[in-house]
DNA sequence: GACGAGGTTTACGTTAACGTAAAGTGCTTG
DNA sequence: CAAGCACTTTACGTTAACGTAAACCTCGTC
């Protein structure tokens, strides 16, 4: 029962060349630790397409790497629509018509001073956290000089 | 009718040393781009506490800071709860209990710890961009080369 | 062949962060 | 003093991003 390495699912999948590794839902949703209602909202939502096996979804590299790229939007505070313009952009390019191509090229640009912005941001809050740090650990080391 | 500086609002307005200058609500939404519903909003949510000169709110400085600091939380993706939690131990901070004062050093340290990966996040997403944005360039000048 | 572990669809529920509308207060300006 | 603005409270509506529950397959296993 173990000489059919038709389509191994568990014991040696790491030794597939990971481009042609599949991933089940749950599999999936472990290893970026969400939850399979996840992965399915964003396929409806048009952000994934995996393969279909009679019902059971397929995922292969591709949808892994789609998902992963989803979650990084997201944890930057991106609305799955804004993420999806950019992923369906990025699908639609090989056969690019010249008007699509630039409205990507916008876009990019926009992503991009938004990053630059967050970065700013990110700076700024970093001097604010420093300055209560240091204020907290002032007051504390107050609090624990008369012993 | 000018010579009373009592509390001149609008006309020689920036003419106060900005600490001592108070904000209405409509002021304060215009300069951040916000409505005043969102202030409100904000308020009840404890992220706020203007005084009030009868019915009416009066900002002044302190709560112009934190109303930016609060909106450069949320362009950062935090949510308004995280945000207050902050925001309010901050302000416990003087008369500061050392248990609370430790627990903020903790919060403090997962914010920061936060912006870490947010900054990794964005470094990454930088160079997907970038990427995409080469290619789609590349595309491009395949489409007008044969003229 | 019952069953448990995973998968599936469908559909209603929930939370955060406001938007929007109604109805009232207070000033100042023609 | 009527009109208009900017403010107020109260309350219901809305959207995004899932959570949760029910009811159903399908497969390997005891």
């Amino acid at each position: 029962m173990t000489q059919k390495p038709d389509q191994a699912p568990a014991a040696d999948a790491d030794a597939l060349p990971r481009q042609q590794r599949t991933y089940t839902i749950g599999e999936l949703a472990q290893i970026f630790e969400v939850t399979p209602r996840t992965i399915r909202f964003y396929e409806q939502e048009g952000l994934l397409a995996p393969s279909r096996q009679g019902q059971k979804r397929i995922y292969r590299e591709k949808d892994r790497v789609r998902l992963k790229l989803t979650l990084r939007g997201k944890r930057l505070g991106f609305s799955l629509a804004e993420i999806r313009e950019v992923v369906m952009m990025y699908d639609a390019m090989p056969d690019g018509n010249a008007r699509q191509l630039r409205r990507l090229l916008e876009l990019l640009a926009e992503k991009r001073a938004n990053l630059e912005r967050q970065q700013e941001d990110i700076r700024l809050m970093r001097l604010e956290i420093d300055d209560v740090d240091q204020r907290a650990r002032d007051v504390l080391r107050q609090l624990e000089k008369p012993l």
